[in-house]
DNA sequence: TCTGGGGTCCTAGGACCC
DNA sequence: TCTGGGGTCCTAGGACCC
């Protein structure tokens, strides 16, 4: 049997985790730039405020009052992240194995559960993690991913369940994917779910009812397998992988920029962020991409888009390598005369550092990089980050100089890790 | 005026090989 | 009129996820 276990209204339950005051109130995290609605309290889905809307229109197009009708949150990634890592050490050591899946969601094993333990498992983890973080979670189980996470939906949505959604026989797998709408299937997007209503396809169960070939030739095996999965024949298994296959960094400027120096300051510093994600994970990358964009949605600017991939002459985590060459693309696709929205840096082909394959024309002196990278780390993990940075970054960020910065208004405190923003506690 | 960021996997088509 | 068969590798783009 597999479980999921998914967090409720993630990134708003961090917030509410540290503020009681919001208990009962209508709360939003908004994304980066304090853009799109990213997560809603159950409050704020009651009044009908919609996942990914800008945030301008819940003024404009809703009537609310920010800060009075709904309570809006700058998304504050260094305490969620941290939380994450939270409610993920208390799973740990309640399941056997485990995979995280994302920020706020992850697979289990129950491998070695009996059937007359299973209930009791799942309600020592909506228990245990919601005493322990804070975060309320909703558990689903099953005997394939696909058919847990329908568990899950049904867990989130009904009271009665108490947190816990087990589907442990043929009658309650018909039951569960008879009454479930097919765009709601992990696998089935806006695609493939309008495509299916207008072959007849409205339910996750006539969807197990179509042939196999039909599936196969209209949805590819992706589809096949969800298929597979929802008739209860398992075909994914957990995946436990630590490395990432390739990372990004990129931002949405707080103002547009159209200067090559902006530009370098903003891409070196996403190169930056790259390499120490890299070297966080252990791994070392075989290139990197670089791209620029206009703002899109203005139809009234000239627009441009570019990219461009350069392979590295040997696999490599240092920032300085990364940044060098981020910036050497980025003159090769920076054009005069537009205004800048969004940049992002992307690194690939990535390799478990130990294992890097050296050139044998190009072979940089790993060994003064590699001490000039643990460095940087080391500095900046005690001091704060980017505390010691290269100097085309910009030096400035913080105070606002630099227009690419991003907006966040309504920044909460990093309750859990700066020992300033502690909460404070009178008794 | 204002519209996020970070991932994975698969497929089709082109270029090339024998 | 007739015009093979079997492969690999790479890339761009599409679908999906949170």
């Amino acid at each position: 049997m597999f479980a999921v276990i998914d967090c409720n209204n993630f990134f708003v339950s961090c917030e509410k985790a540290f503020n009681p005051a919001l208990e009962g109130r209508a709360v939003v995290v908004l994304s980066n730039n304090d853009g799109c609605v990213v997560s809603r309290s159950q409050e704020a889905k009651d009044m009908g405020i919609k996942m990914g809307m800008p945030a301008y229109q819940l003024a404009e197009q809703m009537g609310l009052k920010v800060g009075e009708d709904v309570v809006a949150f700058s998304s504050n990634y260094r305490l969620y992240g941290d939380m994450s890592r939270r409610v993920m050490t208390v799973l740990a050591e309640i399941v056997p194995s485990m995979e995280i899946y994302s920020i706020d969601e992850c697979f289990a094993s129950f491998k070695g559960v009996s059937v007359e333990q299973i209930a009791a498992k799942a309600a020592e983890i909506v228990y245990k993690v919601r005493k322990y973080t804070g975060i309320p979670v909703c558990v689903g189980v099953a005997p394939t991913k696909t058919l847990a996470k329908v568990a899950n939906w049904y867990a989130k949505r009904y009271k009665g369940y108490n947190g816990y959604c087990i589907i442990d026989s043929e009658e309650k797998r018909l039951k569960a994917i008879g009454k479930l709408e097919i765009g709601e299937v992990w696998g089935i997007g806006r695609r493939y779910s309008k495509f299916l209503k207008g072959e007849g396809v409205n339910t996750a169960l006539d969807f197990t009812q179509k042939s196999a070939w039909w599936v196969k030739k209209n949805m590819g095996i992706v589809g096949l397998r969800t298929q597979m999965e929802l008739g209860g024949q398992p075909v994914a298994q957990l995946d436990v992988r630590e490395e990432k296959k390739s990372i990004t960094t990129s931002r949405s400027f707080g103002e547009m920029v159209s200067s090559l120096e902006e530009l370098q300051s903003a891409v070196s510093s996403f190169a930056s962020a790259c390499a120490g994600k890299l070297r966080q994970q252990g791994s070392a990358a075989g290139c990197i991409t670089v791209y620029i964009l206009t703002n899109f949605f203005r139809e009234d600017l000239p627009r441009y888009y570019n990219s461009i991939t350069i392979k590295l002459p040997e696999a490599s985590d240092s920032t300085f390598v990364l940044v060098e060459e981020a910036l050497k693309g980025l003159k090769q696709i920076y054009r005069k005369g537009y205004l800048y929205k969004k940049a992002g840096v992307i690194v690939g082909e990535i390799v478990p550092c130990n294992a890097v394959q050296q050139n044998l024309f190009e072979h940089k002196d790993n060994g003064k990089l590699k001490s000039l990278n643990n460095v940087l780390d080391s500095v900046n993990a005690r001091y704060g980050r980017d505390v010691l940075k290269i100097a085309v970054q910009g030096g400035l960020a913080e105070e606002g100089a630099d227009k690419w910065v991003m907006k966040r208004t309504w920044l909460s405190g990093n309750y859990t890790t700066d020992i300033k923003d502690i909460i404070e506690i009178k008794a």
